[in-house]
RNA sequence: GGCGCUAUCGUCUAGGGGUUAGGACGUGAGAUUCUCAAUCUCAAAACCCGGGUUCGAUUCCCGGUAGCGCUACCA
């Protein structure tokens, strides 16, 4: 039944297999991307595996929670599996590998040795003393009578044989065989390991590349081993840098915090897109100088050939969670969504702080915070006065502009009061009288500006003022206009 | 400890035997604008160290150092 085709030359089957033991973090999420990236560029399939044998650590939430962040990736899968469901296949993969010899039963009690670090510095940790030479006949007699046992594989030792693969990333890579342990392929419990399970899914699902994390570079070797003892070609390996933070450290839930889980980036307003624009900057490069691209430009453009072998740092701090270019390119990306796509993105972050704008008036007020907003969060600190019924009481400072004085301020305000009742609400005549009423007073536009500005909008810094007015419109501006006035009343 | 992988501005990266070592983010200065944002201009900022090979190495080779990974009946 083994196809004979090499991998390299059948249509790309890819995997993603992640286990289910926390919320999908930023590492496992980039390593989802590249397959997918992978499998679209070359027309192949993407496959998303569970890898759920570890009983101990797994929970139905942790899948729940992986399939939400994957969902809001917003890239999708061909096909799905779970490993705990595969449990036959892998015990016929042990069965066969015990068969031919290539494993043995390791009846040491699990743990026994737990200074495996002193252990393995003297050279005895290849295998378990005694285990690797028990005659079958004792094997079998043991087993029947009950006695729990690890299914270990027997690596070839003392014939000085090479091991050797191709990585798509890091190139040929080479180990004897003599230096690696005799690694576990099922528990005492009779569950398959990883190393096992994983591999004997791989052949079963017939992938055709394992793209993953580095830190299964060494345990490649294993897996070929494995492939070898089941007869079947082993799949193309391309191992992906790691994602560090800024001390090195491999990313982890433990040490790093919420920082780590994509649905903080989700939670804070980051577009999916920017997101994942993020993800494949790290540790991958067009090679051109493009940055900002879009989920099409990114599929179109994805090799092996520019993966970086070094990690990446994910620059991050305690005070700031989010590296400055994934939030730069968020912004980007922002600017980049045509208003009636990106208002109904902003309605949850309003609903967030208690408002439930009516769909036009976001789609008004949108286009004003567009581009002054890095993240959709920010969306309702830079709109507020939009919605608030009641400005909080205005600064007599800020209505006045630098170099002038309350006088000034209150001339400018009385002027728009005589003004606006009459000028059409939009853009273009709320300029023109605006303008005229500023040269009537012998004042600067910016000098003219600034109290109507606080005024309408309660501050100093806010989006264009004409467009800003029209939207807000003549009976809510007015009656601001005569609150800012009448705060300046007492005041000189 | 053993084995492996890696090393270009603060960060992400391009490059590659001879280059003013390029871009981006961030930072600073300026321009522009009704403020902010955006935009534009400019600036500071890097080839880990030591040996080779070579007319010439940041680039190739070796060694060192550092970081990371693997070394579990975790994945």
């Amino acid at each position: 039944m083994p196809d004979s085709t090499p991998s390299s030359a059948r249509t790309p089957r890819v995997r993603f297999a992640p286990s289910p033991t926390g919320y999908l973090h930023v590492g496992s999420a980039r390593t989802f991307i590249f397959n997918w990236l992978f499998a679209r560029h070359t027309h192949g399939t993407m496959v998303l595996r569970l890898d759920d044998t570890d009983v101990e650590r797994n929970t139905e939430a942790s899948v729940q929670s992986i399939f939400e962040g994957l969902r809001w990736l917003g890239l999708d899968w061909d096909e799905e599996y779970k490993q705990s469901e595969r449990l036959a296949l892998h015990r016929q993969a042990a069965e066969s590998l015990f068969a031919k010899g290539l494993a043995y039963r390791d009846f040491t009690p699990a743990h026994a040795g737990d200074d495996n670090q002193s252990s393995a510095a003297q050279g005895a940790w290849l295998s378990n003393p005694g285990m690797r030479e028990m005659s079958r006949a004792e094997s079998d007699r043991r087993a029947a009578a009950g006695e729990p046992f690890a299914l270990r594989y027997r690596v070839p030792r003392g014939e000085g044989r090479t091991l050797q693969f191709v990585d798509g990333v890091y190139g040929a890579q080479f180990k004897l065989a003599d230096e690696i342990e005799d690694f576990a392929l099922l528990r005492s419990d009779g569950m398959p390991t990883y190393h096992l399970a994983s591999c004997a899914d791989d052949a079963g699902l017939r992938i055709t590349h394992i793209i993953r994390g580095q830190d299964h570079l060494t345990n490649t070797f294993k897996h070929c081993l494995i492939f070898e003892g089941l007869g079947v070609e082993p799949p193309q390996f391309a191992h992906l840098p790691l994602l560090v933070a800024p001390d090195g450290a491999k990313l982890s839930k433990r040490r790093h915090g919420p920082v780590v889980s994509v649905t903080t980036y989700r939670d804070a307003g980051f577009l999916s897109q920017a997101f994942v624009n993020f993800l494949c900057l790290l540790g991958w490069s067009p090679k051109d100088d493009r940055e900002f691209m879009t989920l099409d430009e990114l599929t179109d453009a994805f090799t092996l050939e520019g993966v970086n072998r070094a990690n990446a740092v994910v620059n991050f701090t305690e005070e700031d969670p989010f590296d400055p270019k994934a939030v730069w390119l968020n912004a980007e990306h922002i600017r980049a969504t045509p208003v009636e796509e990106l208002a109904p993105r902003l309605a949850p972050f309003f609903e967030q702080a208690g408002f439930h704008p009516a769909p036009e008036k976001l789609l008004a007020v949108t286009p004003l915070i567009r581009e002054r907003i890095k993240l959709l969060r920010d969306a309702f600190s830079a709109a507020d006065f939009f919605f608030l019924d009641q400005l909080p009481p205005y600064d007599p400072a800020e209505l006045i502009p630098q170099k002038s004085d309350a006088a000034l301020a209150r001339r400018v305000l009385s002027r728009a009061l005589e003004v606006l009742p009459t000028v059409p609400f939009n853009h273009d005549a709320l300029e023109q009288a605006l303008r005229a009423a500023a040269s009537e007073l012998g004042l600067k536009a910016g000098q003219a500006f600034q109290p109507i500005r606080v005024a309408v909008c309660g501050r100093k810094n806010a989006p264009p003022l004409f467009a800003t007015m029209a939207v807000l419109g003549r009976v809510t501006c007015l009656e601001r206009i005569e609150q800012a006035l009448s705060s300046l009343e007492s005041f000189s």
